[in-house]
DNA sequence: GAAATTAACTTGTAATTACATGTGTGATTT
DNA sequence: AAATCACACATGTAATTACAAGTTAATTTC
């Protein structure tokens, strides 16, 4: 059954859909023009405004620059979604040089005190999962990243396996929980006795500090992290 | 002449202008509805695919968010474009508390040596312009910003009025340019020589510095900002 | 009185028509 | 042969009409 629209997709979303698709596969290379309006109007069975709409979406989202009297033409930049990665100063590191170590087993816990975001009451009551973690690039400790999930509907999550995969994955393909945003407070602290036992830093060395909220698709549902990152050598960096 | 649309804006453009203004004014506050479609239709002599447009736009940037069978309700939250609000780390710091001040006048100059980003070599030889600024929170100057604009295709850029309304306000109004996205770079340096001169701060402390690549809507161009932040008393807040 | 239904809203989707405006090409003219 | 002009075609703007679907509140019914 559902032949090709299950339950009612509209067509400008399934022409952006497959626009898109054929986009990010290479079907129009960067720097082509997309067929025209009234091409893709006749070519798929819809009328210009319908066509507009899934244009107006994908010039929006960056993937085609539409000029008038030319055409639509394709960008193709994939714009990572605000989650920070880490880049070397001097030579570009790939990931495969990047490892991210857990330091101890996830465990329950209370919300710490002094926690820079506003926790609702079922958060506050439920408590949390710590995940403390630990990335290390070339060697050298660079990043201390302490995650907390509130312990909210979240089953049988202190058996998944973390070894290989990213936090963000099992939250994904076990409880269908994805991050859609987020707010961050980011400050630049002197290395105190506690991060430096992660990051090897002279003590009072600039550090950086970064109380992370990630909200989620599950309402008033969100990941907590805190991070602290010697710039030394690296720097974060990220898209938005 | 020009009884009340001078060049050519189209009126989804002015439409979408006018509720934006009202919304960041104040005039339909943060969770409240605005008209329906159908009367700001009749308000502003439209039909409904004009209006919607506007909305559409707004919805986009995330001033409102639409709602089939309730309505656009306000979100006001002006999107952090990736960082540049401001908060207290004691006591919440209204946007009344902080001023911008233009250090010197913007001037046009050739782009510095050890650029942090890559730029193409029509930038390169365009030059661009350079407006140096500083934020003050409570009399205390907290933010350094060096933005850099490519001189390319924005005239009369120099006779502008900067005074009051911020660079964005200005680029959107005159040139049609926003902001889409970009990429920064966030380090944590000690504090030298030129930025306590700007930044009260003592030498050696931690300093936040940012990088930023600002895309815009029109191709192939961004604006760049370097941002020294002192981070004592304030952090940086950003949303994605 | 409480539950179910209806009616009156709202935004979402979609086709149609018309003209404006920017871009490029090819035929005409010089 | 080169410059000019007209035309075809691209997207931009805008009004109009129609119906679908979600939301809310008043009305009706039990």
């Amino acid at each position: 059954m559902t032949p090709d629209t299950p339950p009612k997709v509209p067509q400008h979303r399934k022409l952006y859909e497959l626009l898109r698709k054929h986009i990010v596969e290479g079907v129009y290379p960067e720097g082509s023009l997309l067929p025209s309006e009234n091409e893709l109007c006749s070519l798929h069975g819809v009328t210009r405004p319908t066509v507009r709409q899934a244009l107006s979406r994908l010039a929006n989202e960056g993937y085609i620059v539409r000029h008038q009297g030319k055409g639509s033409i394709v960008k193709s930049l994939p714009k990572g979604i605000g989650i920070l990665s880490l880049q070397g100063t001097t030579t570009g590191v790939g990931t495969s040089n990047l490892i991210t170590r857990p330091l101890k087993k996830p465990y329950i816990s209370q919300w710490p005190d002094n926690f820079p975001f506003d926790l609702s009451g079922l958060e506050l009551e439920s408590g949390c999962i710590i995940l403390e973690r630990q990335r290390i690039v070339d060697g050298e400790p660079v990043l201390y990243e302490v995650t907390y999930i509130p312990n909210i509907n979240i089953p049988r999550f202190l058996q998944k396996n973390f070894e290989n995969k990213s936090l963000f994955d099992v939250m994904r393909q076990s409880y269908n929980i994805v991050v859609k945003g987020g707010r961050q407070k980011i400050m630049a602290i002197p290395a105190g006795k506690v991060i430096n036992r992660y990051l090897q830093i002279e003590q009072g060395k600039p550090i950086l500090k970064l109380d992370r909220k990630l909200e989620t698709n599950r309402p008033d549902y969100s990941f907590y992290s805190i991070i602290y990152c010697n710039t030394n050598n690296f720097y974060l960096e990220g898209s938005f």
